[in-house]
DNA sequence: GTATATTGTGAACGTACATTCACAATGGAG
DNA sequence: CTCCATTGTGAATGTACGTTCACAATATAC
């Protein structure tokens, strides 16, 4: 063991990455702090120099994953000026995000995560919130520039397009990645655009 | 104590019911056996008399879930003959289902599962598959009536049905019921038909 | 270089839980 | 009624885990 002394915040960093992987590759049940501990070659007790408890990591994590999602809608706002391209790009990175690391779905849906700490649930919400209002915002854009039809509520739309993904990565998960993600995003987004275009009208 | 001898056949249903019960309101860290013994006045020893152990109820807990979800799909072909009328009707009682028994989505969606006995991921596979498959039977049923557009992939259609119903309830949920379900059923009911419709052909 | 705060270690403790077992109570078959 | 399989009980065991603590090693300020 004996290993080198490093400073807090790259130790906060490497246990929510090791956190984060952790729940990715076994689940939220594995997530304990020996496990956390040996990833980064420390002793399960040394954790507790840079995080209070288990609780207080998970809340890093959690703050982690608000990062990643925010940093998918600053993507394809600054990648593409048209609302239904920038909420296509969104579709996919989202997915992708989800198959690079599967800790997201499994710990915002993970039930176990409410049952600490008390206002977590408030928390998660308040991540999940602040993503459809991103997207809400982007849909508001598409329905001012004519892309989008103005007769239907941004927030549900918002919430459909959650509905893309949500089944998606689900049925890629439990198949083994039998299911073809792609594809099946493709297709519900084309359905998508059918559902909120405005050519309807 | 000194509960009553009751058969096996009657505390297997107690103890799936109670398990069921303590997911939907604890979430599934608090299924333990002692929490089950308690709620149907049993010593958690008494529990092994009907289940090998705690994997097992979690087996059974699966099946029962299961026949929920073919239960509605039996339901809503019973009452209506037209496809999408039938859709529209699963949309909500599967909705229902979900408030009622919140431990469906948590089960199905929690990673513990799958970390428990090798074969559960393909158990749950197995599930939402059956579920789906039978949606995509009443999709194609409407697709041949014409009611639904021919042209699109009927599984692909199933998987968006899915995707009406999951962020709906998590939101919910993780609301703690401060959304509006029945109102966001109703909005994304009518972007789906929007999507799926015949009209626009 | 020395002092001091920071970080790492190993052992220990408490708790929650699944599971087992010897024994007691009970209910139905004969 | 009697016998025996079934069901319930209480205690005990083993394990996994979160957390704490006294102590050691190391970095950093001076």
């Amino acid at each position: 063991m004996s290993e080198k002394k490093l400073h807090t915040r790259v130790r906060q960093e490497q246990i929510v990455l090791a956190a984060l992987n952790l729940v990715a590759t076994q689940g939220l049940r594995s997530l304990n702090v020996a496990a956390v501990a040996r990833r980064i070659g420390l002793v399960p007790s040394a954790i507790y120099r840079h995080f209070k408890g288990k609780e207080e990591i998970i809340d890093a994590v959690l703050d982690h994953i608000r990062g990643m999602l925010q940093g998918n809608v600053d993507g394809v706002c600054e990648e593409a000026p048209d609302s239904l391209e920038r909420l296509r790009r969104l579709l996919f990175r989202h997915i992708r995000l989800i198959r690079e690391n599967l800790a997201i779905p499994r710990v915002i849906f993970s039930e176990d995560v409410y049952s600490g700490r008390s206002g977590r649930k408030e928390r998660v919400y308040g991540i999940v919130s602040d993503y459809l209002s991103r997207v809400e915002e982007i849909i508001r854009q598409g329905q001012g520039a004519g892309r989008i039809d103005p007769g239907i509520d941004p927030k549900a739309v918002s919430i459909l397009f959650l509905g893309l993904v949500q089944p998606t990565a689900l049925l890629w998960h439990i198949s083994n990645g039998r299911f073809d993600v792609t594809r099946q995003a493709e297709k519900a987004w084309k359905l998508f655009t059918r559902a909120v275009g405005a050519c309807c009208e």
